[in-house]
DNA sequence: GTTAGCATGTAAGGAGTTACATGATTTT
DNA sequence: AAAATCATGTAACTCCTTACATGCTAAC
């Protein structure tokens, strides 16, 4: 996960810790921002890894000719780098179909084949879908029995679940459509997701 | 977490870790399945620091007069453990209004004091806002930058903490509507959510 | 010259998962 | 008698957090 993000980030630019977490609190849009403690300890055991290494030629430590003693350390991706994270990124089994691991993928999409973009997010939509199935499936057979907070709650529950298998479908429409005019399809517009009802 | 959750439900009533784990997992409404591999340690724990006992007096092992030489375990609360469950249930502190925590607490807000209801509720309510004014402001900032999928994961998250927080307002209008009757406050209506704009 | 923000790190621990191992009971 | 499901448990590990400790740089 972080690793995964660090690996993303990196290819974009060379960057320090500081800035690595800013980016993943901030901006990314949806992801959220990890310790320090954690973050440091990765780029450790990345570096080990051999997928990552310290470089001078990041900005310098700003004004004052001085070399402080503890200078922030910029990392950038190696060779090997680059080549675990496109494996990642190749990657569409279920794992990339969780919760954070998802969001993640999606941050990186640009960056993803067009086919691997489509096997994710139809692995997501069913894993979506299934979850809100069970939870209709619950909701159905106990809704009487329970109090107004759990039902509020369960309800709640499966309208997200609801929205975020819409959300997939359009996503899904939007690939189909990129997909059929890149491939030049004879005469097909975007077609409507087989929903297995 | 699980911690509470195993409280709340040997609350209602004794039950061994298999039933405990399903419950979890199915009904509830929104709470995720536990795997054994934490719930039967957390069990230890729990009977170790005098929250449960072991209790001869849960439905036998079915049919066959034999004594198994494995038999299930049935658990209940001691009257320490109900203390440290109300204690959980009475704590409206920041933690409650995490994701997890919240929703193990609504999940057993009908046992929970009206008063502590209405605080955890405007204390999610603010944690999520806040998330959403975050996450709108840096989309403001920096939507013409972003790409498709980014802009995409960005702007649903956006919704989602939108469509969360005015859940959170009827929520907490309908407990104001309890309080101001159960109190015979005059001729007061559902008050609208002070809006921190 | 002190506070705020930038920057890097370590140690301990929390809260769970996976994989494995075992055995009892019920259904087919 | 085989397969499914019920039931309990352990060991190793993953991944992240909190709390702490340090020091540099810019701004007030």
């Amino acid at each position: 996960m972080l690793e995964f993000a660090v690996l993303g980030l990196l290819a974009d630019a060379p960057m320090h810790g500081y800035e690595l977490r800013k980016r993943l609190g901030g901006l990314l849009g949806g992801l959220r921002a990890f310790s320090y403690g954690s973050l440091y300890p990765t780029l450790r055991r990345m570096q080990a890894a051999g997928w990552i290494t310290e470089t001078g030629s990041g900005v310098a430590p700003p004004t004052s000719g001085l070399r402080p003693k503890r200078a922030r350390v910029v990392y950038q991706l190696t060779a090997q780098g680059k080549e675990h994270f496109a494996d990642l990124l190749a990657d569409a089994s279920p794992p990339s179909w969780a919760d954070d691991r998802f969001d993640v993928h999606l941050a990186f999409f640009a960056r993803t084949s067009a086919e691997v973009r489509l096997r994710i997010l139809q692995g997501r939509r069913r894993r979506v879908a299934d979850r809100r199935d069970g939870m209709r499936a619950s909701l159905g057979r106990a809704r009487e029995r329970l109090d107004r907070y759990t039902r509020e709650l369960a309800e709640h529950g499966l309208e997200s679940a609801d929205r975020e298998v819409r959300w997939l479908d359009e996503l899904i429409a939007g690939e189909q459509a990129d997909t059929s005019s890149e491939a030049a399809r004879p005469a097909m517009g975007p077609q409507p997701q087989p929903h297995h009802p």
